[in-house]
DNA sequence: ACATATTAGGTAGCATACTAACTTAATTTG
DNA sequence: CAAATTAAGTTAGTATGCTACCTAATATGT
């Protein structure tokens, strides 16, 4: 039998990867009791703003727009279709791929989404000062774009030439 | 058909939510990719951790100390039982929890589980200044501890009377 | 030009994280 | 002390995030 020994969990609510995995738990939380009501996830809601920004764009750069796994992104993408929010047609010049864009739909729900996801952040942004979320934002930032070489999924805002 | 806006994407990369979910997602990256050859994942070392800080602890009581919610608990000790690595018995007083503890084996992985944690650990750090990272995990801690609240899975690293 | 690499999209399967609903046991309270 | 409520554990179902593997199309390198 192990001993007792209470401290070793303290440390344990110190290290990075736990606090992380709490505050993206919350994260999720608060969007989801935000946006249950249209139905959206924040991965939903990603995708929808992307396809917004970039109409067009087939699966595999979605996927490394958001930082998602192109599985994950077949599996959202296939949703979004069948409830209609998005269409999916043949490429021209390449006939592996298809091209994505926002239904008329789904450029509705996207629009009506911003005030839920505005409230979202703010019971989000709440908890900190305005210089603390700042500075949490540019250190999370930090974080991930000097490790994002660790990542198994590719990130890739920008095109690369 | 939308008109294309990628400002509105440089928007996305700049919300919490977002930054959050890739943040978490490097750090489950770096640790896997460190304890992937005795097996263990985030979650799982973290309720080896909290077996040994409290061996004899219920499941319930388990799952509010690391904020996981019961049925998650739940399926990752009946894997670590699987493995030999935690036993579950009957609680003396109360006949609808377990006592869980660390099998002997368990014991001696979540020994040697201590070097990969630490490496893990070593690259999650090797991108900020110590300075940086110890701000980072203050504010997570801040972010976490005042949004406690709107996380739907409950957190109780201390007993409450 | 043509064999080889890589890329796009896809299926199947596993782990994590949650909700909802249920069973049984324990506790509260009227 | 009986009835209502709470708690522990479980099952089923959904969403996300991976791996591994497959086919077809495109790029590449000699």
């Amino acid at each position: 039998m192990p001993l007792s020994n209470p401290n070793a969990l303290h440390l344990l609510y110190e290290r990075p990867g736990f606090l992380l995995r709490r505050a993206h738990q919350i994260s999720i939380s608060i969007f989801e009791q935000e946006c249950q009501g249209i139905k959206l996830t924040p991965v939903q809601y990603s995708i929808l703003t992307a396809l917004h920004a970039l109409p067009g764009i087939d699966q595999s750069r979605l996927a490394r727009k958001l930082g998602l796994d192109k599985v994950t992104t077949l599996r959202v993408l296939r949703d979004l279709e069948n409830r209609s929010l998005i269409t999916r047609s043949a490429h021209q010049s390449d006939k592996r791929s298809y091209s994505l864009t926002l239904s008329s739909d789904g450029q509705i729900l996207f629009k009506d989404a911003q005030k839920h996801v505005n409230v979202a952040y703010k019971n989000l942004a709440s908890g900190l000062t305005e210089t603390e979320l700042a500075t949490l934002l540019k250190l999370l930032t930090k974080f991930n774009s000097s490790l994002d070489a660790y990542a198994r999924t590719s990130f890739q805002p920008t095109e690369q030439s």
